[in-house]
DNA sequence: TGAGTCACGC
DNA sequence: GACGTACGTGACTCAT
């Protein structure tokens, strides 16, 4: 077995892992997040890279020999925080009880360590991959030596061999210590050449190779100015270089052999985790231990070349393949099959053909287990096989467990319960452009497998929904919606195409004229888009007053223009010229692109597994966010129509949801009354807030009033309501004071369920929808209010949610029962939409919203309000 | 290809 | 007083 090395710098990844993670700490006060980021990258590195051999090298004292060189050397450095000093001896234990080598050495850095080791074990013919965030280390880099850099983060990897140094830097690893010599590095105090940079740095050791040769040939470089610097710096050059120069032959008194890694002691490990609380890592050691004792071997499984009724079971793994995310489009992979008889890999176009397949897909009474339902249903659907008989929806299920930790690829999912023997799709085939079918046996195995994953996964994954009570959830809630989300997806919507090309063209012409109208006024033409340029004309060629800035140049957001509408004609043109440009690049441009040809239809596909709060997203196109608030964009939904003639489009949405379900939680009596007297709720929040009656409510409280309880449903902040209402922060921290005493139920509530989110770590929603929020206990002001004002938002949003579902569920129920044509189409969050024929319409007017507001029984009525039309538009 | 900015909905 | 500000999707630019 060939012998691999790996060498870690130790103080470089603790300080990488301090920086990069929040300062946790565990009950008995102990910061843990150096440790945590190390551990989590210790872990990785042995999965990832199986060494035989192993180092973690620290750095020894404050002086090195470099200081005899140079005393100045890493002068100026902050003095490493107290909070990390006091990791670092549990780093050491932990590293013990992993039974891996450390190593410092008086007089020397880390760097010198590994330097010397790797060229012995190169010498002895190891692989050796050395892990650190400093960048000098790339040159040691070599045939046998990767170094591997982590980036931002810890686990973000970049490696480092000659060609990627030569690809970066267009330099041999050894000349990378020439590039120091001259620019110097800031950190570790090293001068190298005043006004030399990476840029001039790399041109020079092109040409001339080394600092010594480029120093001997100061008179053949071309730049007076460059010329000057070189010969006044020259020794300092050579000195800087010397410095940057790792020893490659340090005073160790071991050997590469005594390195060996042999593996933890997983007992020790255990206890110190359990004494630092790092709960995930703990549950990882029994998953570890079980399945290192069995190592991803070939998998039995059998490519049925023609299937037959024997081949399934009661109880069945189903897993389909596809490439590609949108499943109207993209081609079936393959299938495969996992029961008590084995494992059985469905090759696509036979299985597809096969009547057997088909007669057992469409049986009810044989269950499955699948990996997104919706997905299957939809992909077999375009096949003429109509999937029955899901049972467990592990996408689903997952993604109940915990919405944070709910990734597309099945693998992550697997990993995430424990089950290591999948590898990630991307592995397999590729991303982006270089994505592409792998050989047969390579994609068979990995769908086999997947099916394997699915039986294991979906008995741990039942358990843990049990234990969190949100059985009733999964399979009450979100498996039947999966069913009915892809009826509605399958269904799609009518789109008006002519009527959208023409709104299109109208649309071009108005663009073009404010256009030619903005190059007028600004005296040149310039890229609209751009906010760079944009920014560069208007603030500094028109010399407009600077209101925002961004990170990287102007702010010309819209709230900004509008402030800068009075001082130039242009800006309202600009502002047009984005409102119009949106309409057109995102609602014409890109919804015709997404209508299908034949049948003028687009088929969103919501996304039931995505959001933290429980709500549905929708994408290609997201029909969640078709334009409404102003009557140009409004128009768009004209271009929405019934998919039949002569019937209507036909949308009931929920009114003021959110704050009923605060109302309900909260229990607040004032607000309870207000909805059971069904009043205008900002008028009375403005009644309330600022002690008047009714009829002294101007239109600005009751906007300001509304703005407020739109903070209270999004959990914004009083920075967030300041800017929404342009007022002071102090002044919008006042008004949500105010409301609070105004109703002190409804603080009660916002202050215990972040109690509540503290102790246990999580909230949860009216039907036991979780989320977890393990940031709340954060040391960070601005990261803890965050997770805070999630707490008090997620309870409110994530119960609508849930009711809106529920209402759902109930509605394709009644439509079923009650024989009606009509069809659910889309959900936008508290609204449903439905084609509806003409001689229904009577009915669904009593049906919807009867259904929707009897969903749950809160202790407010719900209310919801509904109209028709020809198209979406006349909806309203 | 990815980050940054902007804009639409709830 | 810090610091970056609900949840999403998508278009576009610009540096890599």
């Amino acid at each position: 077995m060939k012998k691999k090395l790996i060498l870690i710098d130790g103080n470089n990844i603790a300080y990488r892992a301090f920086f990069a993670l929040p300062l946790l700490n565990n009950e008995k006060g102990i910061h843990t997040n150096a440790i945590y980021g190390f551990t989590m990258m210790l872990n990785k590195i042995l999965e990832e890279e199986k060494p035989t051999h192993m180092l973690v090298a620290f750095d020894a004292g404050k002086t090195t020999f470099r200081h005899e060189t140079f005393k100045e050397y890493k002068g100026g450095r902050q003095k490493t925080p107290p909070e990390l000093s006091e990791q670092f001896p549990f780093i050491r234990d932990l590293l013990k009880s992993f039974h891996i080598p450390q190593f410092e050495l008086e007089n020397y850095e880390a760097d010198d360590i590994i330097g010397t080791l790797s060229l012995e074990a190169e010498k002895k013919d190891f692989e050796i991959k050395i892990y650190s965030g400093d960048k000098d280390l790339t040159q040691l880099a070599s045939e046998k030596t990767t170094v591997c850099l982590c980036r931002k983060g810890i686990t973000d990897i970049e490696e480092y061999t000659p060609e990627h140094v030569k690809e970066k830097y267009g330099l041999t690893p050894q000349q990378i210590i020439d590039m120091k010599g001259l620019m110097g590095d800031s950190s570790d105090n090293i001068p190298g050449v005043p006004g030399i940079g990476e840029k001039t740095a790399i041109k020079l050791l092109k040409e001339f190779e080394t600092v010594e040769k480029v120093v001997d040939s100061i008179d053949e470089i071309s730049g007076k100015k460059l010329k000057e610097r070189l010969q006044e710096h020259k020794q300092q050059a050579l000195m800087s270089k010397e410095l940057a120069t790792i020893k490659r032959d340090a005073p160790l008194g071991i050997t590469v052999e005594e390195l060996e890694y042999q593996g933890p002691d997983w007992e020790k490990v255990q206890s110190i985790y359990k004494e630092l609380g790092f709960q995930s890592l703990l549950e990882k050691i029994d998953q570890t231990q079980e399945t290192e004792v069995q190592p991803l071997e070939k998998l039995e499984y059998q490519t049925v070349e023609e299937i037959t009724e024997d081949l399934f079971e009661q109880e069945n793994s189903f897993y389909l393949e596809m490439i590609g995310e949108n499943y109207f489009i993209s081609d079936i992979v393959g299938m495969a099959v996992q029961n008590e008889k084995g494992i059985f890999y469905l090759p696509t176009e036979s299985t597809l053909k096969s009547p057997v397949f088909k007669k057992w897909a469409e049986d009810e009474t044989k269950k499955k287990t699948v990996f997104d339902a919706k997905r299957t249903v939809i992909a077999l659907r375009r096949h003429g096989i109509e999937l029955k008989g899901i049972e467990f929806d592990l996408l689903l299920a997952s993604y109940l467990i915990n919405p944070s930790e709910s990734p597309s690829d099945f693998a992550d999912v697997a990993k995430l319960h424990g089950f290591n023997e999948v590898q990630s799709d991307e592995a397999v085939y590729g991303k982006g452009a270089k994505l592409k079918l792998p050989d047969r046996e390579i994609y068979e195995e990995h769908i086999a497998r997947k099916a394997v994953g699915l039986t294991k996964l979906a008995e741990t994954c039942r358990d843990v929904l049990k234990e969190n009570d949100q059985l009733s959830l999964f399979y009450d809630l979100e498996m039947p919606l999966a069913l009915i989300l892809a009826d509605m997806e399958w269904t799609g919507v009518k789109v008006d195409v002519d009527r959208l090309t023409e709104m299109g063209d109208e649309l071009h012409n108005r663009l073009q004229e404010i256009e030619k109208e903005i190059y007028e006024l600004a005296g040149q033409e310039f890229n609209i888009n751009s906010p760079k340029q944009l920014g560069h004309i208007l603030f500094e060629k028109m010399g407009l007053p600077v209101i925002k800035k961004t990170k990287t140049g102007y702010s010309t957001s819209a709230d900004v223009l509008e402030k800068l509408e009075s001082s130039h004609e242009i800006v309202r043109y600009i502002l047009e010229y984005r409102q119009l440009g949106k309409l057109q690049s995102t609602y014409i441009d890109g919804l015709l692109k997404v209508v299908h040809q034949n049948t003028h239809k687009v088929h969103t596909r919501f996304n039931q597994a995505l959001t933290q709060t429980g709500r549905l997203s929708s994408a290609d196109p997201n029909l969640q966010n078709i334009p409404i608030r102003l009557e140009e964009g409004r128009k768009i939904r004209q271009a929405f129509v019934p998919s039949e003639k002569d019937w209507v489009i036909f949308s009931a949405d929920y009114s003021q949801i959110e704050l009923r379900v605060l109302a309900h939680i909260s229990g607040d009596q004032k607000l309870i009354e207000a909805f059971r007297e069904d009043m205008d709720i900002h008028t009375k929040t403005a009644m309330d807030v600022f002690h008047v009656q009714k009829e002294e409510v101007t239109s600005n409280m009751r906007r300001q009033a509304k703005a407020v309880n739109f903070g209270i449903v999004y959990g914004i902040s009083d920075y967030g309501l300041s800017q929404n209402l342009g007022i002071t922060r102090k002044e919008a921290g006042q008004f949500i004071e105010r409301y609070f005493a105004s109703y002190p139920d409804v603080k009660e509530y916002m202050d215990e369920i972040v109690r509540e989110a503290k102790r246990k770590g999580y909230v949860t929603t009216l039907l036991h929808r979780r989320r977890y929020l393990p940031e709340i206990t954060s040391r960070n002001f601005n990261v803890r209010s965050f997770a805070e004002r999630t707490a008090m938002n997620t309870p409110i949003q994530g119960s609508a949610a849930d009711i809106i579902k529920k209402a759902m569920i109930d509605m394709a129920e009644r439509l079923k029962k009650e024989q009606l044509k009509s069809r659910m189409l889309l959900q936008v969050h508290d609204e449903l939409i439905f084609e509806v024929p003409p001689d229904e319409i009577e009915t669904m007017k009593k049906i919807v919203p009867d259904v929707m507001e009897h969903a749950v029984e809160l202790k407010v009525p719900l209310k919801v309000d509904y109209a028709y039309g020809p198209t979406w538009y006349d909806a309203k």
